[in-house]
DNA sequence: TTGAAAGCGCTAACAA
DNA sequence: TTGTTAGCGCTTTCAA
């Protein structure tokens, strides 16, 4: 049988709400005597009472819970920002659920509507497709959502993702610096604001070392696939590149695919980099130099963000840019070239 | 201004019992005329309702949702099954809550205690610790468990696993068919379940070929770090393993570290397998040969179990035991030895 | 300092 | 075929 509040009134010969009010630790608040206050808690802790959270939740209009949306939980890129979500949302007393969208706008209204019906206090995700717009009109009208990784321009939510440019900027000059100058880019979805700043950053790299008359810019979407692809085009043409930069993990996972079976060697044949980083990457041979984002801390200052949000109600839009750093490992070679 | 059950009923001049029952698709069962199903109906399209699920749940005392322990979401093992369970219950109309136990007992209480405020229905768990204790007086007293992956001698759950013995028996096998006689297995928590069924294919593998006497059995953790000490130490000893088995693939990121520090090649220097599947291990150099574990249809049919005994309320305890499969790449090199 | 009562939004037993 | 009514367990307003 199970102890509600109602069993421990009549216990205790009390009324609900002075029991509910003991209960809630607000004994203090409206002045109820220690003698009653003790009674309450004895019997409560006595007959191991444990509050129907349901029950407060329909009364209270909230759920403590936050719903995160992410395009793919096996990428260990997103893995790893919902799990630093999942800890930081656990520490302020909040449970998470989170959906997976698999990069499908049919599959992302679904996990929307299975947040809202879930009355989630507030969202947090990396949304697919080529605007925010759904996810606005959220923010405005019902529950507060913060946008982590990827961003749209000019939107008015909050969101936090890694200083994109500057990642790929700096990691392509690392390939024009050991010499390289037919260096390819395998971009992701082209309307996402991350790989347009990947694309910007790779851009000026070139432009900067007066190479922009030999960009090669090649793909579209984030994916093993269009890696592969790509990569088996690019080893086609006449002049093939000496170094190939991968806009996400998984297009690299592609990349190196594609090299296997065409049987060229990392990095004597061919130079490669990558956006992302993971374990994994350091345990390829040769372990691949890459440009890490900071994945955990974007998790929880997105979290933070959305706490802000929902406790202050202040639809404040803050935007944070995280720096990413360059993990320089063994898949780059020097080499002289006046090509 | 949220649209109610009650306020449709006031629109349509209906009660909120006859509202309610076309809403929830009971029309047929109590024999609602068409009229004022539509009326119904178009209503609640015209106006956007969505009903508050708080409430039902409140109600009816049942969450619609299921919840998930797993040791580490950022092991792409544990994801896989994670996603297929999340897959599996949403197309079952139930929503998954994703708890972390970083394979620590204290940790693992805190989300139990979690899902069981949630009042989720069930619990699907790939326990950490020495015994499922706490998870078969959950299962006698409120919610239904099912165990997936790992498990307990005796338990009275229900459980899906691999056939883990069969499975590092054959690996073990094909190292022995390839010459190896000095095969270290470094292996997990010995506790677990999982863990002794592949020391004993292990065993039984290296007895069927006469090898007993040349067992060679260490570590004691499913980390990185048990992998890298146990290897550092294994290549230190005089008589150096020409073939080493990591009992999972995080134990396995650690071999491939030490052996890395220590200059030495794979499969030339010393050959390596491994259980657990998953895709980084094909684009490692070499890809590493290695058993594979059915996580996606683990994790369906452990939904699948859960669902059946939420539904009928049976205690009946089905275990499931999934075939391995090995799937050979390249880390392994055929020798010559009479050592 | 405490209690009575209303109500969050929904469903199901019973009645008509 | 539809409606009335009584809660699910909790919190908060209002009153004492």
């Amino acid at each position: 049988m199970k102890t509600t509040l109602g069993i421990i009134a009549q216990r205790t010969g009390l009324s609900k709400a002075t029991v509910s009010r003991v209960l809630s630790g607000k004994a203090e608040k409206y002045r109820i005597s220690k003698e009653t206050s003790n009674k309450v808690l004895i019997e409560a802790r006595r007959c191991n009472y444990n509050p129907e959270s349901i029950a407060q939740l329909l009364r209270n209009n909230r759920t403590n819970t936050i719903g995160v949306i992410i395009p793919a939980i096996s990428n260990p890129y997103f893995a790893d920002i919902a799990n630093a979500v999942m800890e930081t949302a656990n520490k302020m007393g909040h449970t998470t659920i989170i959906v997976n969208s698999s990069e499908d706008i049919e599959q992302q209204n679904k996990c929307i509507s299975t947040l809202l019906s879930r009355k989630v206090d507030g969202i947090i995700a990396a949304p697919c497709g080529n605007n925010a717009s759904i996810f606005e009109q959220i923010n405005e009208s019902t529950t507060p959502v913060v946008l982590v990784d990827r961003y749209f321009d000019g939107t008015t939510l909050p969101y936090v993702t890694s200083n994109n440019y500057s990642g790929a900027l700096e990691i392509t000059e690392l390939l024009i610096g050991n010499g390289h100058k037919r260096i390819a880019c395998i971009q992701g979805d082209p309307e996402s604001l991350p790989n347009k700043r990947r694309l910007g950053g790779y851009k000026q790299a070139m432009k900067k070392n007066n190479l922009e008359d030999r960009e090669i810019i090649v793909g579209n979407s984030f994916s093993i696939q269009n890696g592969y692809l790509e990569t088996k085009l690019l080893l086609s043409s006449n002049e093939r590149p000496t170094a190939i930069f991968a806009f996400s993990f998984t297009i690299l996972l592609g990349v190196l695919k594609a090299l296997q079976d065409s049987g060229l060697k990392v990095p004597d044949d061919i130079s490669v980099v990558s956006f992302d980083d993971n374990i994994s990457l350091d345990n390829m041979t040769p372990a691949i130099t890459r440009v890490g984002q900071l994945a955990n801390e974007m998790g929880i200052l997105a979290t933070k963000l959305l706490f802000e949000r929902i406790e202050t109600n202040s639809k404040q839009t803050k935007n944070l840019e995280l720096k990413t750093e360059i993990i320089s490992r063994f898949s780059v070679k020097r080499i002289n070239s006046e090509l």
